[in-house]
DNA sequence: CTTCTTTTTGCACGCGCGTGCAAAACGGTG
DNA sequence: CACCGTTTTGCACGCGCGTGCAAAAAGAAG
């Protein structure tokens, strides 16, 4: 359709003969830092305009060994955080002359598929944002020897195999923890999402020690399948339902944005209570429905473009040089605890 | 990191050898619909297995000039709308056997750039998804030969070179003219977004028309820079400010969710109104926040399932099969109007 | 067992570019 | 003008697989 002129694309041969030099000579006027002349340049670059020719990715990452492509796999659409992750990191990527594989990975076992694939396509790296990733994965990623970086994006492992890259989850939530307790608050109920992410491993044992530490008792927990709002609505609905107004909790200190945007419309919805006189709710991640006034969310906002920054590092940086940096990010409070 | 076992990664002549067959019996064996007898494949596929191998999808685009790669150009991260979608569209895509090279462009001149950058990657076909395309793009694509199908998602375009694939606008937009004048709601404000898209145009125009042929009167409307809750919730107050209260609509009729939404909070938080006894809304696209009870919106939606499907079938369709495609949805009555 | 048909397998060549090195061109000096 | 160091250019070979066709093997028919 778009393409109706003369037989197939243009190549550096075409090129090379339009400008009078060898197709080598083409190639190099492309890379920067290559040997060349400067009128050498110029004259190949005109020729290249004028038959609109652009060097083909695909053959050179086939010669070259690189790519300069990643792999990014995310799990989870209905965290709007994502959509700021995405936001962010195609953005950073594309800047830095990265370009972005996007995968949908439905369950574990398909993001072990996702893996091949993108091993497949020759990724220089494959991101895993947000997903928690098991020793299945691993699994793939090890046997698929193509993938030379297999990078946890805003989740852990200690796993000499992988790289994480985020925020130092246990200092974070010691800070919302610290809030919590100093604003008064004696009856937390936590809402914890998936049991195997490292985010919930860490956020919770962080802030159930913290309690527990400075009050003597465990705090309450509910676990969540996903982040999910609308999972979150309705888990925290059932489980309010099972209690007296007695034992109500007065603050829900939850995993996240996604699961605090759900928590607090249903406690408002479906018990008539009042944010945060009656029940105060914290969140994490800072994403932009936190500010919403519907919310007015009290949050910890992760420093998501050094997050981007240190991945570019990653990412250009040597195979094994590091292993794990965490960020630190701050606590944005707003009305709602 | 990962790669830690011997030299390079395992190619089809390592497999050949090992099951004892040709190297074209292997790639054979890979694929479907090939010429080979069921002995050989399974000798091969378990070789393959053995070793780890997986076809090199780089070094098989390259000779078959065919890529199974399709990048999605987004420039619009702050509607949740485009979340939907992007789940939506990288999991049919997933499913039908395509990948997906997601594009972050930040304007029109970057869209130009990020067609180039997909086209070096030889898509078989550039997906904008609620770009609206100009003829810069166009031109863009035209020079860049290698772009086969330029694909426009929920939007429309009657150039020739390209392929739309939308709901019908027009059609939808008059469902909702007809609900409101329906709810007998006497003085309209049209929330739109940019001016260059064809969601705009269809949409209003096609009010404005409905909303004259009705009441012989033409309706109030405010434009909103772009598909952002937060944008729309400035621009909003910033209007009605401007109002005596005698004046105020008592209907905010949407270009979409993302609008509705930040003109819901804005006439509940700024006025204090109540919604919809002092002014109604209506809003464009069931964005899964549509159904929050903070919103509870009166929308319409696309059949992104069905508009994800006829994408697939413009894919493996041949070049110049549709011009046009536009799918049909349904309103979606909840209590904001 | 022979002959013919059908299925299966092997192969030469090419996709467009990178790497590393050697040849050529250039520039300065005495 | 010869000489030497430096910059620039050209090239053989390979990256891993697909295409189209011809050779080989397997089946069917007599």
């Amino acid at each position: 359709m778009v393409d109706k002129s003369t037989s197939h694309s243009v190549t550096a041969d075409d090129v090379a003969e339009l400008a009078g030099v060898s197709r080598w000579t083409v190639n190099r006027a492309f890379k920067t830092n290559a040997s060349i002349s400067a009128s050498a340049r110029t004259r190949v670059m005109a020729a290249a305009k004028e038959l609109g020719y652009a060097p083909d990715l695909l053959a050179s990452s086939l010669a070259s060994d690189r790519s300069n492509l990643v792999a990014l796999l995310v799990d989870d659409f209905a965290n709007p955080h994502k959509l700021v992750m995405l936001e962010t990191l195609t953005n950073v990527l594309r800047q830095n002359g990265w370009d972005t594989l996007l995968v949908n990975t439905l369950n574990s076992e398909d993001a072990s598929s996702a893996l091949l694939t993108a091993s497949q396509r020759r990724v220089d790296a494959a991101v895993l944002i947000g997903v928690q990733f098991d020793d299945k994965i691993l699994q793939t990623a090890l046997v698929a020897k193509r993938i030379r970086k297999l990078i946890l994006f805003a989740r852990y492992s200690d796993n000499a195999n992988t790289i994480s890259i985020c925020c130092d989850d246990q200092k974070a939530m010691e800070t919302i923890g610290a809030y919590v307790l100093k604003q008064g608050y004696q009856k937390p109920l936590f809402v914890a999402g998936p049991q195997h992410t490292s985010a919930h491993v860490l956020r919770w044992e962080t802030f159930q020690a913290q309690w527990r530490h400075s009050k003597g008792n465990n705090p309450e927990h509910l676990v969540v399948g996903s982040y999910d709002p609308q999972q979150a609505y309705d888990r925290v609905a059932h489980h309010l339902k099972s209690l007296p107004r007695v034992d109500f909790p007065d603050v829900l200190v939850c995993e996240n944005d996604a699961l605090a945007m759900g928590a607090s419309d249903a406690v408002r919805y479906e018990f008539g209570l009042r944010i945060p006189d009656d029940v105060a709710i914290t969140g994490f991640d800072d994403t932009p429905y936190a500010a919403n006034p519907n919310y007015d969310l009290t949050t910890y906002a992760q420093p998501i473009k050094a997050l981007a920054n240190g991945l570019i590092e990653v990412l250009s940086g040597e195979p094994n040089l590091a292993r794990y940096s965490a960020f630190q990010g701050k606590i944005v409070a707003r009305t709602s605890a």
